[in-house]
DNA sequence: TGTACATCAGTGAACGCGCGTTCACTGATGTAC
DNA sequence: TGTACATCAGTGAACGCGCGTTCACTGATGTAC
């Protein structure tokens, strides 16, 4: 015997709680997929559509969750700066014989270049909130002097203003060289520039 | 007697000729402002009707001088490169002494953070052609590679390829420095990274 | 512990706005005779 | 040189698509009794 079943109903896609835990659940997946989504295509990447999508939900839903799509935005930016400098201290060997080697070597690394949605926010998104709100850039101030302070605490200690200052100008040489090397389409040139940037980094802190 | 007229219909808006001339003006306008619109806002930034607004003209004009939007783009983006170094040239003063020197005070000045519409397209760009096509990659990679084979000149002869590699290392602190202190709220950080951008670069070109 | 009910996370169709593009039209340009 | 006509730069209304947002609805959760 032969059953043939048209039009079926598509099952329920999961068992669909809604339970306090799982919206928790889902919220912080919406916030860490847009953190990523943001780093990797800018501010203006985020979809409402395709990062519910993304999330395994439909899109009538991000309004349980967000006020709007600017709301959502001024939540996953932070959290953007925030995993990617988890990414990057976890890319930082022992931080006890050469702690700015270490760093240099996993700023501007072949790995941290291809993936721009897991590494830095600062670089990966210094363009465009050149062009943003006070917010934006408020929050990107305060990470990069945090960065600017990490990195003159592992300089010798010198002049506190001057390490500080040679903290930034190593930010900046770091952020412009991966920028750059992700701005390029010639694979050699794109490798000159993480190499030539490491060596400037380091000779930078080590005048 | 008192004559009041209704409903008049506007004056041309200008005698509105349709010469050759006029539509080549019309042209190299519109590629102009496109230029420094790109170069302010983004590649994202350019709005066909705002533009041709900008340009004196309405809309529907457009598609007389180009196929499409994104076939602008691809004529204004090598513009705003050529225009940029135009301006970064100009800035440079005597190329005798000390060019490095020149060029780095120009590229860190306060005026230039300021004026992104018609300063460097690198620094202005480089966020976005991360995350654009081949052809803006390779355009930038060209005036890139242009620029350090530049500083590279003004240093002292040494080694040619180590000479490029400084040149490159001075391009990613001058663009990242640059990109920071404008993607940064705090005025005292933004100033300090001009400072201590001009400084290292300098550093990095007397090595 | 069991039952009735309110809450609310998630669904998916529909709406409205912005924007790139099209099109019928205007009138000066510039060419053919 | 003058006249008739074809060309085409520019105009502005209209179209269509993408996307953020709204809304009526579903059904499991979780609370009140």
């Amino acid at each position: 015997m032969v059953c043939i079943i048209l039009n079926v109903k598509p099952a329920r896609k999961t068992a669909m709680g809604h339970s306090r835990a799982e919206k928790a659940e889902n919220h912080d997946r919406i916030l860490a997929l847009a953190a990523e989504r943001i780093r990797e295509g800018g501010l203006a990447a985020i979809n409402v559509v395709e990062l519910m999508r993304t999330a395994g939900l439909t899109h009538g839903g991000f309004y349980r969750h967000f006020a709007s799509r600017e709301d959502l935005l001024a939540q996953a930016l932070p959290r953007a700066f925030a995993d990617g400098e988890a990414r990057a201290a976890a890319g930082k060997p022992d931080a006890g014989s050469a702690p700015l080697r270490g760093f240099v070597r996993g700023y501007l690394s072949k790995a941290h270049r291809g993936d721009p949605a897991h590494g830095c926010a600062i670089a990966a998104l210094a363009g465009d909130i050149a062009r943003a709100e006070p917010g934006p850039k408020a929050l990107l101030a305060d990470r990069l002097d945090a960065s600017a302070d990490a990195v003159a605490a592992g300089l010798g200690g010198e002049d506190p203003a001057a390490a500080y200052r040679t903290g930034l100008a190593v930010m900046s040489t770091l952020v412009g060289a991966l920028i750059l090397a992700r701005a390029v389409d010639d694979r050699d040139l794109s490798d000159l520039l993480l190499q030539s940037g490491r060596e400037a980094a380091l000779a930078l802190g080590s005048r």
